[in-house]
DNA sequence: ATGGCAGGAAGCTCCTGA
């Protein structure tokens, strides 16, 4: 089994970027965020035409995340129970007896902002509902960009970006609680190449450069943690023409 | 020198992203 996130920065101009991927990589699961795009306006047949169903949760202009699934995806619910949140961040099902949670968390923007407020919020929230989420469904992953670079490794310059939002102390511990709630970096149970990023700014060739964060994540509870034998970021999207400034992430279960 | 690039909605500029 093959499950997959990538912010994919506006469904509508990437569109074909995704169905390409898709069909390269055959995941079971992808986790879309930052779709950009109302409901109505969700590109529902493009998927079903080379194999794949969606479920979304989007808005105009802002925010929105998708699960696309070979299997017919089950249980899905949108946004955390007792959290009213009017940004579409959130959206999980089961695929394949695996509870997929797809996660946009918010960016912060500065540690001054109020935005950095609510995520600090949003991520104490999402905290409870990951543990009760493993409560009822045992085997969860966690997908998503989860704008957080968790320690220095995950950062091209740590002096530059020390203290700056995504790496703040109080980001970085609210993502080890997560940790803590019985779960694993998918990425870090293998050897991987340093300077390994998920994410680069589109200004000063910052792609070229390798001046990125490792930003997007899959974690993954104890049982899918011993099923799981790879997990790659997959470079070459980044590469296309008018990509988006992520790429995606996947990990092999058996 | 807080710039740089991209997407969206609006509309000839601004907000947001990370």
């Amino acid at each position: 089994m093959k499950i997959a996130t990538w912010n994919v920065n506006s469904l509508n101009v990437r569109l074909q970027h995704v169905l390409d991927w898709l069909q390269a990589q055959k995941p079971d699961a992808l986790c879309l965020q930052e779709l950009k795009m109302e409901d109505a306006k969700f590109p529902v047949a493009a998927f079903d035409a080379i194999g794949y169903n969606a479920v979304f949760s989007g808005q105009k202009t802002y925010n929105g995340v998708a699960i696309l699934t070979r299997q017919r995806a089950e249980d899905v619910t949108m946004g955390m129970p007792g959290y009213a949140d009017e940004q579409k961040r959130v959206i999980a099902a089961t695929v394949d007896g695996v509870r997929v949670i797809c996660v946009y968390i918010p960016n912060g923007q500065s540690v001054e902002s109020e935005k950095y407020a609510y995520k600090l919020a949003w991520l104490e929230q999402l905290e409870k509902f990951v543990q009760s989420e493993i409560a009822t469904y045992g085997q969860v992953a966690l997908l998503g960009d989860y704008n957080i670079a968790p320690a220095d490794a995950d950062v091209h310059d740590p002096a530059q970006w020390f203290g700056q939002v995504l790496c703040t102390d109080a980001e970085r511990a609210a993502f080890f609680r997560l940790i803590g709630l019985g779960m694993q970096d998918g990425y870090r149970l293998f050897p991987q190449a340093e300077k390994s990023f998920t994410w680069w700014d589109y200004r000063m060739n910052g792609f070229k450069r390798g001046l990125g964060l490792r930003i997007d994540h899959i974690l993954l509870t104890a049982d899918l943690a011993k099923r799981c034998t790879e997990v790659v970021i997959d470079l070459e999207p980044r590469k296309l023409e008018r990509p988006s400034d992520h790429a995606p992430v996947m990990a092999t279960l058996t």
